[in-house]
RNA sequence: GCCCCCGUAGCUCAGUGGAUAGAGCAUUGGUUUCCUAAACCAUGUGCGGCAGUUCGAUUCUGCCCGGGGGCACCA
């Protein structure tokens, strides 16, 4: 890449000048402002003062060895404000840039290798399975499924996991819950399941069966249902039941033991935690004799050591107080601090009729994956879900969802892609074809809206590393919008097909439609967003 | 009290240790003998506050203020 060549080309000049030990402050990165060049460099700024130089004096030595052994496209250099070395390119590596996406082609355009094949765990959504999903988990399925696919770019290999917590009182609970409804009565506490989905499964229900079982795999089915219609799919449905019955729970806690970290206190059993900076200790079975949570769940995510090099939890604001406790059972049972992470998402709040919808199973006023799926489809609630950090809480209004039918930003990025594909459609109506890329003049593309559309094109792999490095893929959702507007600018001004466009530059402009058809087709791929051909 | 996230334009949100901080929506006005006008163009007195680190802070650190979420022998 360009970016790298440049850094390449600095560093050789600062060990020219002298300054063998670049600072990693050093940096190669486009201007935000492009009467600053295509591409600046800070280094003199940075060096200086360890160099015990001047800046702009330091500055102006680079530029002058940078210009004496100019890096390729590289058309002048100057020096400007305190001290930043400004690159001016030719336009030549705007079109390496088209010729390698054509080249790279969907499959590997914007592919960069950051993993080295190493094995990503991913788990998320990981819902009770004693009700349907609601939309607050549509965002951890959304994001979760991206996060996996960006991985998957990069070198990774990800495993897309979900938790089922299919055993416990909150199982019995559901059971009696449903029992009840079944015979028309209210089920007997509040601790018990109110929602008015309970009633409707109950009616369902054979007279026959276990209900807590039945209503599991009812739930599963439910919540399975839900996520494909969402286009999510896991490679794993992880059941705790089966999880304890394979004796993840008790190999733990002998391990646990083993390593001295187990005490007891009170008549229950503990766990040091604090020894790996938990604010206080853990108990793991409490004096009544049944174990907590934790300790099942302890035994699960060590079990998910053989699925992934790298594990990783997604999990909502609420369950923020539950990493330091697992962070150090697993240090404990001796994987590597980094090798599990934890991602917490901020909480989704949900709008109808100007009101905020709770999301609790217990109200019967949720709003399930399957009604947003239903009301606004499986692109606009994905790219939605994902045009904000994860950071951030996030308000998701359904009316406005439905209301911005046409004003969605995911349809101005679909047409956009839409747009291309018409072209391709009209020019084999007029029988215009498209001759291979290394007969195509492409210094012919000199329009602003030309080079602009591949600037953006240019910074897809950047855009990767950092969706991926910084576990964002809403970075891609951002990048996605850039492209569809450089293109939508590009088609307003540059006609293609049009008689009067001269043939050399309708050829390199035909090529420029299918290296943005490329880009836009890879960045919604990440998203997990359909790109369809027309609208 | 302690821990985590957030505070950027009227609204919803991007973004950045740098040289003039962006988008969408909303407002107002414009663009069509031309490949889908689901488009394009114009229109904006904005980084909560105070210190610190730095050549340079909206970005990093500390404190303060404001909003959200947690601090169980629940799951």
């Amino acid at each position: 890449m360009i970016k790298d060549d440049l850094l390449a080309a600095v560093h050789d000049a600062l060990g020219a000048l002298g300054i063998a030990d670049v600072p990693n402050g050093v940096v190669v990165e486009r201007p935000s402002n492009l009467e600053h060049g295509d591409w600046s460099t800070n280094a003199a700024l940075v060096c200086a003062k360890a160099a015990g130089r001047n800046p702009r004096e330091l500055g102006q030595q680079l530029a002058d060895h940078l210009g004496e052994h100019r890096p390729a496209h590289v058309d002048s250099l100057e020096i400007a404000g305190p001290g930043f070395v400004n690159f001016r390119l030719a336009n030549t590596w705007l079109y390496d840039v088209l010729i390698a996406a054509v080249a790279d082609g969907e499959a590997d355009f914007g592919r960069i290798d950051l993993g080295g094949g190493k094995r990503v765990n991913v788990e998320f959504v990981s819902a009770n399975p004693t009700g349907p999903l609601h939309a607050g988990h549509g965002r951890w399925a959304a994001y979760g499924d991206s996060l996996c696919r960006i991985f998957n770019r990069c070198g990774y290999q990800s495993h897309a996991e979900t938790y089922i917590n299919d055993r416990g009182v909150q199982i019995q609970r559901f059971g009696e819950s449903l029992a009840a409804r079944k015979v028309g009565e209210e089920p007997p506490t509040d601790d018990h399941y109110m929602g008015q989905y309970i009633i409707e499964w109950a009616a369902e229900m054979p007279d026959d069966v276990d209900p807590a079982v039945w209503g599991v795999e009812h739930a599963l089915a439910d919540q399975k249902a839900a996520l494909a219609a969402m286009h999510v799919e896991f490679d794993t449905w992880s059941s705790e039941k089966a999880s304890v019955e394979a004796g993840h729970m008790e190999s733990a806690m002998e391990r646990l033991k083993e390593g001295g970290y187990v005490f007891e206190e009170g008549g229950a059993t503990w766990l040091r935690t604090t020894d790996f900076g938990d604010d206080k200790d853990r108990v793991l079975i409490k004096s009544d004799g049944e174990a907590t949570y934790m300790l099942p769940d302890i035994g699960y995510h060590e079990s998910k050591f053989e699925r992934g090099d790298l594990v990783i939890d997604v999990l909502g604001a609420d369950h923020h107080g539950y990493v330091a406790r697992m962070s150090a059972a697993l240090q404990m049972l001796g994987h590597a601090k980094e090798d599990y992470e934890v991602i917490i998402g901020q909480n989704v709040k949900l709008m109808r009729d100007e009101k905020e919808v709770r999301l609790s199973k217990r109200t019967g006023t949720m709003i399930e994956i399957s009604d947003l799926v239903d009301e606004v489809g499986p692109d606009v609630a994905r790219f939605a879900y994902l045009l904000q950090s994860i950071d951030t809480s996030q308000t998701i209004d359904i009316d406005v969802l439905k209301a911005q039918a046409s004003e969605n930003p995911v349809f101005y990025v679909q047409y956009a892609h839409a747009r291309i594909h018409s072209i391709g459609r009209q020019a084999d109506e007029r029988g215009i074809e498209r001759a291979p890329l290394a007969d195509a003049d492409l210094s012919t593309l000199v329009h602003e809206r030309e080079l602009e559309l591949l600037r953006q094109l240019s910074s897809l792999a950047e855009l990767i590393e950092i969706a991926c490095n910084d576990r964002a893929p809403h970075r891609i959702t951002n990048w996605v919008r850039d492209v569809a507007g450089a293109y939508h600018g590009f088609q307003h001004d540059c006609p293609v097909l049009r008689d009067d466009v001269d043939p050399a530059l309708q050829q390199a402009r035909l090529w420029l439609v299918e290296a943005t058809r490329i880009g836009l087709s890879v960045g919604l791929d990440l998203l997990g967003v359909d790109a369809p051909k027309e609208m």
